[in-house]
DNA sequence: TGATAGATAATTGTCAGCAATGAGCGATTC
DNA sequence: GAATCGCTCATTGCTGACAATTATCTATCA
């Protein structure tokens, strides 16, 4: 049997993410559980839990008999969401130091690499997934389910984040900075690789334009017009 | 129509976490979707939604097609689990000095009252609601969304956390380091306020059991015993 | 002309029944 | 006697249909 049952849930999630980061769905919009579930072939049972998930991850809001939204996130929020990733990624290094094993200097080496490619290439879907799963790499290194869990719905923040407030065309997230704390954890110097994290960190936040206070009302008229 | 139409599924979900906080339902035991539909008198769809609620939340884990069981956190979780509060809680605490009022020291006044009634006559049953609920109303108070769902999903973990490993009789999250936190805030002294929550919670922390490795398969065949 | 009330259409929420998967148990065979 | 195969039963997963809620449109009235 050659042919696929149905999408899995967690490609419907997938999906969306992607189109959320990608910015073909903005903010405000309705995600009508009929129309996704004729575009997936499911049934809305299965959209109903991609919603929920996309709900968890912080991606949209869901209003009671009204239906699931894209997200805008406030400055706030996202000064808020770079905060604890600070944090947790920090403890995700630290965490990395006490198991580390050459494979999985391997694995995070092949990352890189693959970054650069995607990079270079500027395939767009690429750079988005692949800089997002170097950190969510990191966690599964890490040997803890709920760091990774955490980073996972963090990162997922983080995309939503940067569709909305990201003012330049290029991604700040790159292999670059990636690079100098894979080496550094090469090394076995986490110190420092945990420095470089926080460093890297700042430098994507910094990036964003989080000084305007944007009205999501006002967006949807300009669209509109 | 004073007739209650039927038990939210957020009600479900406190109600499973309060029976699983209060050691009534053990780590490894299944939550079988029709015996719960049963007992609260629901559509098992209803109980799937409270399941996947508990699952966001890690206090049970859903395997497909087999079902949902209530978790055994390891000790590496427990301790990840507090690294990652001490980080978030002193965030909320910064937060809360940028737009905190009068009548937000007074509900939280108020709170430690609360706590210190229930504590006194020791109804275990508000002692964990109440001591979660503390710093859940901090997080409110900070007014990021954002902080206020991570603390929901740290403290169900802490809660599970705790009922795992705790080996006195007596809960260490009390009111009396509360107010100390409270009053020093009321002070508008955040500083010293966050360090006395990362000491509270190192306090916390340190009154559990958290050296040994239990084996979860050994503490069922005792139980059966 | 603007606002309001009612009717209509669209969307979400819920439920009961059916299909599919996995666990437990007994019979069979080596 | 032990392992394996196949059957039975319990439990989960899914689908479709129905009920409830909300948004939209139209006609009426001040």
């Amino acid at each position: 049997m050659t042919e696929q049952a149905s999408v899995s849930t967690q490609q419907i999630v997938e999906k969306v993410w992607l189109s959320i980061a990608e910015r073909r769905l903005r903010p405000g919009v309705q995600l009508k559980e009929g129309q996704l579930a004729a575009i997936f072939d499911v049934s809305r049972a299965r959209i109903r839990q991609a919603l929920t998930a996309l709900e968890r991850e912080g991606l949209v809001t869901i209003i009671p008999n009204r239906g699931a939204f894209v997200c805008h996130p406030s400055v706030d929020e996202a000064r808020d969401v770079f905060a604890v990733r600070r944090s947790v990624e920090a403890c995700v290094v630290e965490r990395i130091g006490t198991s580390i094993t050459k494979a999985d200097v391997t694995r995070l080496r092949n990352h890189v690499a693959q970054e650069r490619i995607a990079s270079a290439k500027d395939i767009t879907t690429d750079i988005i997934k692949l800089s997002g799963g170097f950190h969510l790499l990191l966690a599964e290194i890490s040997g803890s389910d709920f760091l990774f869990g955490m980073m996972r719905d963090l990162i997922s923040r983080t995309s939503l984040i940067t569709a909305v407030y990201r003012n330049t065309a290029r991604f700040n997230c790159g292999p670059d900075e990636h690079d100098e704390i894979v080496e550094e954890i090469a090394k076995g110097n986490f110190k420092r690789a945990a420095a470089l994290m926080e460093h890297h960190l700042e430098h994507v936040e910094t990036e964003l334009d989080l000084r305007e206070v944007r009205d999501i009302s006002h967006d949807l008229r300009a669209a509109l017009a």
